[in-house]
RNA sequence: GGCGGCAUAGCCAAGUGGUAAGGCAAAGGUCUGCAACACCUUGAUCACCGGUUCAAAUCCGGUUGCCGCCUCCA
């Protein structure tokens, strides 16, 4: 059984057969740097890490490279407005991208090339268009002759002479044709730029990603990734660049995730119905955002609500209590008991099933749902009076193995706590004891004020943070 | 106008031919000193119409509604 990819190129799902065995590599579009993320541009990072944990926990060894784009006219707005230099503006976004995403449990280790960074490669690029007829120079402008390319709307499925119509000249241009697109813009004056053979000037937006590919991933990649609204054109565009100064396929797996809704329309930034990831991370914990989000297949669109994502919180909750009743009953496990290879079996299927979903174009809402009959075995069995420790562990390990593709994180709950709750923790265990009910529970909501919530069980009080 | 997607229980959401996963919410019950955690029980014939088939939420045709891309956008 192997991983099955839905390819937007066919418009079906594929078996994945990675170019060099035992290897990928994948490069997703990543953001431009001039404002904290909002939700729904945190939805392809961690669509696509979670695809990147999963074909790593498939053994594959995953080279994943998301870009920054560090110029552009909305950076250089936003500066303006900011009263800041260009650079220290998307300095700023890169750094507050980093810790959001993080904290969205997105893995370490990416290759993030930025735009200022890749200048050299850039204007090869655009050269090479030059030089082999893709492309022209237009008053210090660079257009792509679209016709040229023969393949052009092989991504977005449309007939080039569909397209012609939405194709439009802004003020300004000089286009050959409608379709032609630009490589290089010519500076306005005061205007960072960079000295090219045909004029002062920066990038276009789409040649920097057809850059970066070929500088840290080659000519041609596994899988190239973003959101679908970048189909057409930038990907559509890409791949013409790419295809028509390398020669060969750009990218055998194209993926896109679907958007975030709020009210049913999609958001973003230009229609200002966007709630900033880094705001939400801040009052809700951001494991809940990222478990809401891979609830529902990628491919899908979410709507975005607060009952939703409490929803999401209440069921994540469940999951981890699961995790914690485990770690909770291990100590007073025996060796083995008379279920043990039964539900060791079990386990062994869930995570099979598990590992079935997944390989079916990563379909996490029905791995999702696996941890949940994982969660509800594991609360099953602890019923029985004598538990068995391999099967504990076998069920942690499954949760931890599982979780951590998904990204979700269980923490087993080790931190000491400070004396005067560890005092507390004691005068009610002897209040209980002495059927002082009262005092009991006194200490209880006085313990649930400073966070501490507690649980009487047959094998102790256990707490945990609220 | 072109291309595409979606419509499944109160809400969310899987499911591409064989008689509807899972979660949240709700109700009843068990456990508990009480609570919490947890467990058990209870719910849908899948927008509508027609067709293909022994058999369709799943395939085909049509209708209605919503959304996206075609322009900066994850």
């Amino acid at each position: 059984m192997s991983v099955k990819i839905y390819n937007t190129l066919s418009r079906k799902k594929e078996p994945f057969v990675p170019l060099e065995e035992g290897k990928v590599s994948m490069y997703v579009c990543g953001p431009t740097v001039y404002n904290y993320i909002h939700i729904g541009n945190a939805r392809p990072p961690i669509v696509f890490d979670t695809v990147r944990r999963y074909l790593e926990y498939r053994g594959y060894e995953v080279k994943y490279v998301m870009n920054f784009t560090d110029v552009d006219d909305k950076i250089i707005n936003a500066a303006k407005e900011m009263g800041e230099d260009v650079y220290a503006v998307a300095e700023k976004f890169i750094q507050a991208y980093k810790e959001d995403t993080s904290a969205l449990g997105v893995k370490e280790g990416a290759l993030h090339p930025r735009v200022t960074e890749s200048m050299e490669e850039i204007i090869d690029f655009v050269q090479g268009l030059i030089d082999n007829g893709h492309a022209y120079v237009s008053e210090g402008d660079v257009y792509f002759r679209t016709r040229s390319f023969d393949g052009y709307g092989k991504l977005s499925h449309q007939p080039i002479d569909e397209l012609r119509s939405g194709a439009r000249i802004r003020v300004g241009e000089q286009k050959d044709d409608p379709l032609d697109f630009a490589l290089w813009k010519n500076a306005k004056p005061g205007e960072v730029s960079w000295e090219t053979p045909w004029g002062h000037g920066r990038p276009g937006w789409h040649i920097e990603c057809s850059a970066m590919v070929k500088k840290h991933l080659g000519d041609t990649i596994d899988i190239h990734a973003g959101g679908q609204d970048l189909t057409f054109p930038h990907h559509e565009n890409e791949i013409a660049q790419s295809e028509a100064l390398n020669g060969k396929a750009f990218a055998n797996y194209w993926m896109h995730n679907g958007h975030i809704n709020i009210d049913n329309e999609k958001m973003s930034k230009s229609l200002g119905n966007f709630i900033l990831a880094h705001d939400l991370i801040k009052k809700h914990d951001p494991q809940v955002l990222r478990f809401f989000m891979l609830s529902v297949h990628y491919r899908n669109p979410i709507n975005f609500t607060d009952e939703l994502l409490e929803s999401a919180k209440t069921g994540l909750a469940r999951i981890k209590n699961a995790y914690d009743n485990l770690q909770h009953r291990k100590a007073a496990s025996t060796n083995h008991d008379s279920n043990e290879a039964r539900v060791l079996e079990l386990v062994q299927q869930l995570v099979t099933r598990f590992e079935q979903e997944m390989d079916d174009d990563f379909n996490t809402a029905n791995a999702v749902s696996v941890l949940f009959d994982l969660a509800k075995e594991a609360n099953v069995y602890l019923q029985q009076e004598q538990t068995s420790e391999q099967v504990i562990d076998a069920f942690t390990k499954a949760f931890e193995e599982l979780g951590s593709v998904l990204g979700i994180v269980f923490t087993a709950e080790e931190e000491l706590l400070d004396d005067e709750i560890e005092g507390l923790l004691t005068q009610r265990v002897e209040a209980r004891k002495n059927r002082d009910f009262q005092e009991a529970d006194r200490i209880r909501d006085l313990l649930k004020e400073k966070n501490i919530i507690l649980e009487d069980t047959p094998q102790g009080t256990r707490w945990k943070r609220g």
